[in-house]
DNA sequence: TTGTAAGCGTTATCAT
DNA sequence: ATGATAACGCTTACAA
């Protein structure tokens, strides 16, 4: 690998003069120029990244943790974020710690001693150590899709309750009074947000849902399953159900349609995430889908931000709002007898 | 951030002993290396990885460039390179360059200058230039998934005729003798070769596969659509279709439900790439799967071996298996009236 | 307009 | 056993 030296040896000037045509900063010589750019290509020369960055403040790279890349969320996400990231120049270090604090230690170790511009977290516990060492740094970091106790945090959210109560909102306007919900477990944040948005929205409609029409799973696929026997085995079944997410949805479909009934004129379901599969499937599902590629911007914005301003508390947290995406999942009630 | 200087400083020794103190390479007085754990310990300092790298030749990075990140199989390529790299100490560098090639040659010259130990590639088309200027360099490099014609380039590629003999064998043993397929693109070598091994195994057993029960679809989910529409649209219906992604599989599986047919009653259908989604459909999808974790791991292997043998000229490429995955939507034609 | 030289944080060589 | 120092490749005052 050619350096800077071999150039100006070649061209017959100083190192200094090398980095000035390269950079275009200040006037340089037409002759000398034209001689030093002859030389770069000569040399085949690309400037050392490394030493660059030894040397300034030079951007990088950009780290980011998921807690799975093969997951049909977090991969969409990780696609917005490699975008975002090339877009602005910066070099993408991919890690999926499944949630060990011990591997995100390790990383964020690692991204440290890269000097990194900042660092993207996809769902991290707000217990986790990585909290403390990157504070004790200068990198900008942001949480995505958990929102935190810690107030100093900036966070990147989907507004899970509004979410909420759009599902409940689509199927009450359908007409559906006696309704269901599969939600994530309970341990997780926006499990319990969701589903607040569901109920309060049919509570300003003075329908209270019954705590027996609300089942935990765990946002698998399985968990739909187990939630379509648990309706099944009820006397009372409601004549529609939110699946807090898609996958859990098409588990109950599978289950439901097993049993006989027929999806939506016996039940409607409707899920969330907007999954491929929704198209796939007969019938289609009716989703809410996030806006991935809107938090991946974010993110990284968020991220040069701070880089620019160093100064600022830069702790603007947001919260972003989902969309409903109508398919053939989900129909009145009153065409049930037709 | 403390640099050695600072922690020599402190412990009031020399830079150089702080550094045989990190690399326990030399014997080093008891009393000075507590001293230095100490100031290590109270400055919480950490080498430079930028500074290691530039000054010797330490592994830091692999790039991997994949045409798209978000994509059933790609993503779960990806997830196991991640592992591997973890596990052997590398930090990852992921590019989606959707196959185009200026996109391309940017991260290559990315990589370049970084000093990254090794490339991995999925599906470069063989014009690519950057073989060309990873060659000028001593960087390895490996290409997954698509056989190239240039024998000089490392490949790991699925035995993609072995895959369609596998197809084959399975509905053959069912006792199908009429036959379809839907291929992807011809254009693509895989999908030429997944057919011709299809067609050669029911060769061996005197059936000929009629062109007019050969589909060219285009791995997507709407060809599989198209495809069911065409084969409805024939006078005489093959008994069983291999699918050649599950993605068009369920894309015709949809229509030819719609159509009224009853799958496997009236009609086999096996798939290709075991998706997640096999086991979400009903009938839940016969497939075969490719071994990724397997290919993750051949990838990262043949980098560190080059590394580690810089002399020999490394081209071993290598072919793997794939397997089948037998579920419902394939049973025997004598059924049929069962 | 151009060159010299210091410094970024390491490692490795050579003295001591 | 330890310290001084050069070098990795670059950027940037400061001189000329």
């Amino acid at each position: 690998m050619a350096s800077l030296y071999d150039v100006a040896k070649l061209a017959g000037v100083s190192i200094s003069t090398v980095s000035r045509v390269i950079h275009n900063t200040v006037p340089v010589d037409k002759g000398t120029r034209r001689r030093v750019e002859d030389a770069i290509k000569k040399t085949n020369y690309r400037p050392n990244l490394l030493a660059q960055g030894l040397r300034g403040k030079s951007r990088n790279f950009i780290g980011l943790v998921v807690p799975e890349i093969s997951h049909n969320t977090f991969a969409r996400f990780i696609d917005f974020v490699e975008q975002a990231t090339r877009e602005t120049g910066f070099e993408l270090l991919l890690r999926n710690t499944n949630e060990n604090p011990e591997l995100e230690e390790q990383f964020i170790d690692k991204l440290i001693r890269l000097h990194v511009s900042g660092v993207i977290f996809v769902r991290v516990s707000d217990q986790s150590r990585i909290f403390r060492m990157l504070n004790e740094t200068d990198i900008p970091f942001v949480v995505i899709d958990r929102a935190l106790k810690k107030e100093d945090i900036p966070t990147i959210v989907l507004d899970n309750y509004a979410a909420g109560r759009i599902a409940a909102e689509h199927l009450h306007s359908l007409g559906h009074t006696e309704v269901g919900c599969i939600t994530g477990s309970y341990d997780i944040f926006l499990s319990r947000e969701r589903l607040r948005g569901f109920t309060d929205y049919f509570l300003e409609q003075n329908i209270v849902i019954s705590h027996s029409n609300i089942f935990e799973g765990d946002f698998k696929f399985a968990s739909g399953n187990q939630a379509a026997r648990y309706f099944l085995s009820r006397q009372h079944m409601p004549t529609a159900i939110w699946s807090q997410n898609d996958l859990m949805a098409i588990g109950a479909i599978k289950e439901f349609t097993n049993a006989g009934l027929s999806i939506p004129k016996d039940l409607s379901i409707i899920g969330m995430d907007d999954l491929e599969v929704c198209n796939m499937i007969t019938p289609s599902l009716t989703s809410i889908s996030q806006p991935f590629e809107e938090m991946a911007r974010k993110s990284v914005e968020a991220i040069i931000n701070a880089i620019d301003n160093p100064k600022t508390t830069q702790q603007q947290s947001s919260s972003l709002h989902s969309k409903l995406i109508i398919r053939d999942s989900t129909a009145s009630p009153y065409n049930k007898e037709g």
